[in-house]
DNA sequence: CACCGTAATGTTATACTATAACATTAGATC
DNA sequence: GATCTAATGTTATAGTATAACATTACGGTG
């Protein structure tokens, strides 16, 4: 059984940390959810997902493409977009809908759901939070509404502990 | 006193009801608004706040743009996106992420506050609430990641109880 | 193995969303 | 009415996303 991903109890990811741990993580269980689907990881979108978690914030659709780039190869912005579209229907990455921006799932272990994102607004790091109290408390609104709850998008913005001890001690 | 708005006790406004009202309570309460903080409610942004409240569904900054245009007169991104700016700035529109659209503020007699929005699939529109419960559970997974919450984007999709009984009586 | 059909990727063009930078006009203040 | 600032106009361009069609790779079948 593999290690937990390193994360603090807070969802953010501690400074320093074996991010490689994190990918390769991240790659390993695309593959065993892709494989369970018969559906195809192909090198493409693995390597896509390898850039998106490259780091703990959102990456928008262009910057992927830049990653994907080198002198020989230059692909089109669909190459991109088809295999977010593919990590996304399978629950590999989230939209960040207030960023046109992407993220690992950071909860592969949770079947098909709705993340709730924590984004620091000073260094960009995002936690994906599952909380059962927050997630009542929206499908309780949709009931009270008579609302027939199909998606959502819950993004919260604002600093980070990390940032937020820094500026305390900044001026 | 101007009488309350026209909508059911979900924040969904009844199929007919009378718009007309809506629309010019919103004006005379944005007029009220920025007079108190003298900022200019000029002739542009009131026709930019009329455009979007004609219907309760987010609308496009183009779609205002082409609201706005007539054989005279041909207006140019930046005149409507300024104009959406200053109506966001005062709390008199909503940014709708997971659209790129803008809609109306329904609460206006609530200082700034942010937005939880009910949006229907079907029909669109979109209703705009303000639960306390769901905003304590929201505060309360910040406060528990140790994050400073500053902004929060809560978009909710799915079916309206009218278009979720239509759909019941179909099929 | 050769064939076929489908899924994936490549390629070109274009639509949609948003802003930078500078010019002009309109309003407030004195 | 001169002057200063806020608002709007104008031109150009940046950033995000998809449509439509061509080609390639892959899995199953005879």
């Amino acid at each position: 059984m593999a290690k937990p991903p390193a994360s603090n109890q807070n969802g953010f990811p501690p400074a320093r940390h074996d991010h490689a741990r994190c990918v390769a993580r991240a790659l390993e269980q695309a593959e065993g959810i892709c494989a369970k689907r018969s559906a195809q990881f192909t090198g493409l979108r693995r390597q896509v997902l390898g850039i998106i978690w490259n780091s703990h914030s959102p990456i928008g659709a262009y910057e992927i493409l830049a990653a994907l780039s080198s002198r020989e190869r230059r692909p089109a912005p669909p190459t991109v977009y088809r295999a977010l579209e593919f990590l996304q229907a399978h629950g590999l990455v989230h939209r960040i809908e207030s960023k046109n921006a992407y993220i690992g799932c950071a909860h592969l272990e949770t079947a098909q759901h709705a993340g709730q994102f924590l984004m620091c607004r000073a260094c960009g790091q995002t936690a994906e939070a599952c909380d059962k109290d927050l997630s009542r408390a929206i499908q309780k609104l949709a009931e009270k509404s008579g609302f027939s709850l199909e998606e959502q998008t819950v993004e919260l913005s604002g600093l980070c502990p990390a940032c937020k001890s820094k500026n305390r001690h900044a001026a």
